[in-house]
RNA sequence: GGCGGCGUAGCCAAGCGGCUAAGGCACUGGUCUGCAAAACCAUGAUUCAGCGGUUCAAAUCCGCUCGCCGCCUCCA
């Protein structure tokens, strides 16, 4: 089936059709390394961690190019606030975002190319640019001509008068139209710089993904990504300079993510509202942020509170507590024994694999593509519920085939990566470390409250369970014993 | 001012012209229990911001109104 995807450059769904059938070529936007990353970073780098799984799941081959923009201007600030080097504190901030990215469990891309790595690259861009009369030096800056590239707008959906009426622009009269943007930067003294044709100075930031991305992936490849605050100037930039340096046609598809918003507005450092990925992965299992990301489809902004986050982990439990207890079921069934799994049940357990494809083709829907797993797991629960000590062996291999198919089918959102046993064993764990009562002194509790239970003093036994909620501590009485577990929230 | 997006049950969120409008969380009822809790099961929108229009048929397309958000400056 095929996969469709939202394009910005046409606002349309459209089929993927590699260039080159079943090797599919996209770039990403990466960071400006000069801070550690926030929520918004972890969005974007998670919506194409996925969309990479799945399209390596459908079989294709992916060459998934991310950059590092580590040098520009608010790098040299930080850098010179910090007393250290732009390349020092660059690359202090790309191993903390390593750091992040290890603990999220996000796959490395194929190739993350740096800037810094690149100017001869950039110079060599911008110099065909100016002979092609597309880029004009200017007291040592160099700008790109917006009214030579006759398609500048397209992608953002603009024109030129338009932006000019509504310009907030500074006045720069080294450029000949106000929209012209800067490729080659002059360097002031102190600051880093590289030999050009058209003196010292360093790359605008535009250019370096321009360069970069034809570097690795050619003139024309199949995807460009980022966030939607990047269409515009940056992508729509970028295409000019590739499209007016190359002559052909930059990417065929852009995808753009929506952005993460708190009480409804965007996180973002100016504003001041933003979460680091550490400050939420402190609070969170990095599963709890994949499964609240991945409850929303990609386009649309995701308002993030803890409430959401709560509502998160309640989901990522209620499907791993499925998965441990097909995990627990006893090895062997018997052969004759009539199946409690009746054909609608087998039909929505084996169908799962296929209503989460559909999910996925129509541009990476995780939000339906979750509820696919859910209905699965309803299912499940259902048999699970129902099923007798000698179970039936059909029973038996339909549940673990059908948690075999969650578990690889999660896989691609990167939830449900643990074993379901430990998962629930380590949270528990977890929140026990934040109560102020240890294993040993609930099980002492327990075994009290059981004997009064034995002697019928239920007043005695009620009053030890009352005891141990106000710690936070709930029992659960079974067949098998009393468990227990620290209370949510 | 220009461009774009969103408004679906208490909350979150799918649905992109036609089966009973997915799913999650919460609530309520049930199973279980000495009573609970947890877990599991069941239940909820005659209706998709409002008003018009197109159509045999609209949450889905078109127009207008109201409300919210984003981009137009570095930004995921």
């Amino acid at each position: 089936m095929p996969v469709k995807i939202y394009n910005t450059l046409t606002r349309k769904k459209e089929i993927l059709k590699p260039i080159e059938p079943g090797h599919i070529k996209l770039y990403v936007c990466g960071i400006t390394s000069y801070d550690y990353c926030h929520i918004g970073h972890a969005r974007s780098a998670l919506a194409f961690d996925m969309i990479v799984r799945y399209l390596r799941y459908t079989g294709n081959k992916v060459t998934y190019v991310r950059n590092f923009t580590d040098i520009d201007d608010k790098i040299i600030a930080r850098a010179a606030e910090q007393n250290s080097s732009t390349e020092e504190l660059a690359n202090r901030f790309i191993d903390e975002f390593y750091v992040d990215m290890d603990r999220l469990g996000v796959d490395r891309p194929t190739m993350e190319p740096k800037a810094t790595e690149h100017i001869q690259e950039m110079i060599d861009l911008i110099a065909e640019l100016i002979d092609k009369d597309m880029a004009y030096p200017a007291s040592g800056d160099v700008y790109y001509s917006v009214n030579s590239f006759k398609g500048y707008g397209k992608l953002s959906g603009r024109n030129l008068e338009d932006m000019q009426a509504g310009a907030r622009i500074t006045v720069n009269e080294n450029k000949t139209n106000p929209m012209d943007f800067v490729l080659w930067k002059a360097s002031k003294p102190g600051e880093p710089s590289w030999e050009s044709p058209w003196g010292p100075g360093r790359p605008g930031w535009h250019i370096e993904c321009s360069a970069m991305s034809r570097k690795y992936l050619g003139s024309t490849f199949d995807i460009h990504g980022g966030g939607q605050d990047l269409i515009f100037p940056h992508h729509e930039n970028e295409l000019a300079q590739s499209e007016g340096a190359n002559d052909k046609p930059f990417v065929n598809m852009w995808i753009h993510h929506g952005f993460v918003t708190i009480r409804d507005e965007k996180m973002s450092k100016s504003l001041g509202n933003f979460l680091t990925i550490r400050d939420i992965l402190d609070h969170y299992h990095p599963e709890v942020l994949r499964f609240f990301i991945f409850s929303t489809h990609y386009r649309n902004p995701l308002d993030f509170s803890e409430a959401a986050m709560q509502d998160a982990m309640a989901g990522l439990d209620r499907l791993y507590n499925c998965i441990a207890a097909i995990d627990a079921l006893k090895a062997e069934g018997l052969d004759d024994a009539v199946p409690l799994a009746g054909d609608k049940d087998r039909k929505k357990i084996e169908g799962l694999e296929q209503r989460f494809q559909k999910a996925m083709d129509n541009d990476f829907n995780t939000a339906q593509a979750q509820g696919s797993l859910f209905e699965a797991v309803k299912v499940m629960n259902k048999i699970l519920r129902q099923l007798p000590e000698n179970a039936a062996t059909a029973d038996l291999d339909l549940l673990r085939s059908g948690a075999a198919t969650v578990r690889k089918l999660a896989a691609i959102m990167g939830i449900l990566e643990e074993d379901a046993a430990s998962y629930l064993a380590g949270k528990k764990a977890a929140m026990l470390a934040k109560t102020d009562i240890s294993e040993a002194e609930i099980l002492e509790l327990i075994q009290k409250r059981n004997q009064a239970r034995k002697d019928k003093d239920w007043a005695l036994s009620d009053q030890i369970r009352d005891t141990l909620l106000e710690k936070e501590i709930e029992l659960k009485d079974g067949p098998d014993g009393t468990a227990w577990s620290v209370k949510r929230g």
